[in-house]
DNA sequence: TCTATTTAGGATATTAGTATCTTTAAATCT
DNA sequence: AGATTTAAAGATACTAATATCCTAAATAGA
């Protein structure tokens, strides 16, 4: 609830796209499967991705979606910005047009240093750093391992490319 | 966005029924009017809040809702449990069914101990507090100060009322 | 050049949240 | 009893988020 449904399949694709290996295009298809996510709408979310800078994209056979160069250092907040605007962070808790330090709700001053450390978590979580802990296979970005999504045996995430990129 | 709207104006309600005299009935219309919120839609939200057990309701002329007894003590977190179930603190940030410290997201460890901070202060914040705070003049629960809504020159804080609650 | 594959883009559908309106029931006052 | 005031309840409308579908454009390979 904190981050919308789009944002969290945005970030989750990412992260999935961020563990495989370089220059090997993802399929929106693949990606959807893999996040157990519905696939036209991920399609769309990746062209926003797209358009944001954050993927390149490619049409055709062997097409697809890979990490624009350097967007490994892209981090969540830029994400959910690009996905939902700013609010996250710019907006009242309880709902207030302006509510600033000189005039204030009454929950402000308790609400803004919660606020500054999901600014600052949000910000310091870039998508190399999370490829490389869920490729640890630690932590997972889906409900079901990749393991038992089906077809997906072959696919061994690549450990290598993500290590040579930190 | 972290609260709901209807959570937002289900806040506010309350902290101005909790500052106003104990004993006379607020009218949804004349909370509407001086929250500046939608006084249909308002209605609908105080009558959820009694059927909830945070107000009492009172039909026809000097009706009205007023804090059921002990409804002072009524945190934030409960209010919005109320409103909108649980899911603030029991979700994971990027959507996973099962997020625990067994299996997690990669978000999960860093996650935890923000999630509690709101926790925290959701439930630590009551109605009490939050009129007390806004009684005093320092804090506002709408963005017009209650001088400049209509018909509300009359109606002063009863700062007493709150402070024998306290 | 033709076909298959894939993303782009636009149109449409579904659902949940937000909001309004109308009717009914309860209470007060005359 | 009748009129007035107020909340309760149900129906309806509007809006934004979520999701699907279809056609077009680009690319690769035969």
């Amino acid at each position: 609830m904190i981050l919308s449904r789009t944002s969290q399949y945005a970030i989750q694709t990412l992260i999935y796209i961020a563990t495989q290996p370089r220059g090997e295009p993802v399929l929106a298809r693949k990606a959807a499967e893999r996040l157990g996510v519905p696939p036209a709408y991920l399609a769309k979310i990746m062209q926003v991705l797209s358009r944001g800078g954050i993927l390149d994209s490619f049409r055709g056979p062997s097409g697809g979606f890979v990490l624009k160069a350097g967007a490994e250092k892209t981090n969540l907040m830029e994400i959910v910005n690009l996905i939902e605007g700013p609010g996250l962070v710019g907006t009242c808790v309880l709902g207030l047009k302006v509510c600033s330090d000189a005039t204030a709700c009454p929950m402000h001053a308790k609400w803004q240093p919660i606020k500054m450390n999901v600014l600052k978590l949000l910000q310091e979580q870039t998508l190399e750093k999370l490829a490389v802990a869920v490729a640890s296979g630690l932590y997972r970005i889906a409900d079901l391992p990749a393991q038992f999504v089906s077809g997906e045996s072959e696919n061994v995430v690549n450990v290598v490319t993500l290590n040579s990129a930190s």
